[in-house]
DNA sequence: AAAGTTAATTATGAATTCATTATTCAGTCA
DNA sequence: TGACTGAATAATGAATTCATAATTAACTTT
């Protein structure tokens, strides 16, 4: 018998955070928008209390914007945030791959290489839907590695902003090549626990990213012109 | 006649987030406390709603924490704490002097200086308040010279969070000589523009206080056995 | 008297209600 | 026809109410 679930009930705030962050995140209200109260609590069976309760949270997280009398708005995507965003997160992420050299223990590295396996996998078979969840994961875990509860919510705050892009940007060829070769070159410096070659290259990993991200959403824009 | 004045009206939780988060950084609510719903709202002069919205925030920003059914207590200050946050602020930091380097005009330069000058005189005459007061400042003018919207508010946060700290424990004069020393360096590369070396030494700036916190934490906690 | 049990009280989470502010839309006038 | 006005409608922010869970107090029972 499972004690905990009963017991760790979460309570419907915290509930109704997770879900209307993951609408955002996900792309299902999209940016811009403004949030429906009514139509959400009619179709999640909430009254408006916990969801504006909510909605205040997910602010603060800068999800949506709040403006006084005319209710809440799905933040929008702007390259300029994007632009801000990338270095924290890849700083926080330098940060992650020196702690996790450090603390990580040695049953979670043959995961994270278990994982990359699977990343390798999707890359070859193009999968890009199987390749972004073994990545994430990866991250995941290494954050996870560092032993850090502060750096793992920072970072998963900013990691939740910046998915929503990859929605609006598909990566090229090129770059796939190239975040391949630095997952690599990631997995062996942190087998060697070379913690600041590794937190150097995550940070430039990140970087990459954005660049690849500014270029797409450059071509994008063309391709609307 | 200024007119921008009367359309501002924050919203009333948000001023609550405001003052509740003054109230637990300033320690007026210690921490471990519970925080006594009622009674903030009769001293405070607004219903119950628009305070819980504002303690859902404070907890999504790690200042109290809530119990299912037993309400928001103030989150406790640890050691394991402050030792998981001043890696993460310090490394914020150490990017705000980077980008502060590339970014800040030389109006905010000057404006340090002065304030640089203030916090010498402070320091001199032992006046800790007016010390805190002029380094504050000068972090706080550095982030803003970094124009990133997202490190000063991940700042900002951890910088709350840790500020409740000096409460605790006094700074020793040797400390303060040395913390002196390094604000003398950061000026001398904030004016040479010294990306690089102003990161690192804001970096090692807040590692040391870090240091030196812990320090005065273990011998509290020795005089108090 | 101390531990355990039950009833009264209080605090909490969430729904509902209410006052106020935006928004929509029909009607007016240029 | 098209911009303006104002009433009708809808939404939002905040207070209040209500059901339930936690805490306290009173009362056994040994």
């Amino acid at each position: 018998m499972n004690l905990t679930d009963s017991i760790n009930r979460p309570t419907l705030h915290e509930e109704l955070v997770e879900r209307l962050r993951n609408l955002v995140v996900e792309d299902v209200l999209k940016p811009g928008e403004k949030v429906p109260e009514k139509q959400l609590c009619d179709s999640l069976g909430v009254s408006r209390t916990p969801l504006r309760e909510a909605l205040k949270v997910l602010a603060s997280e800068g999800f949506v914007v709040l403006q006084a009398n005319r209710g809440a708005r799905v933040a929008s995507v702007t390259r300029e945030e994007m632009e801000n965003t990338f270095p924290v997160l890849a700083t926080l992420e330098q940060l992650a791959g020196e702690l996790a050299c450090q603390n990580i223990d040695f049953a979670e590295i043959e995961l994270i290489e278990r994982r990359h396996a699977d990343m390798l996998k999707a890359y070859k078979s193009r999968d890009r839907q199987a390749y972004f969840k073994a990545n994430q994961d990866i991250h995941q875990a290494l954050i996870r590695g560092a032993r850090n509860d502060i750096l793992q919510s920072h970072h998963k705050l900013l990691a939740g902003r910046v998915r929503r892009a990859r929605f609006m940007a598909n990566l090229s060829d090129e770059r796939w090549a190239q975040a391949i070769d630095e997952h690599e070159a990631m997995m062996e410096l942190l087998k060697a626990r070379d913690a600041d070659g590794l937190g150097k290259t995550m940070k430039l990993h990140m970087m990459n990213k954005l660049s690849a991200l500014v270029k797409a959403l450059e071509a994008e824009d063309e391709s609307l012109c």
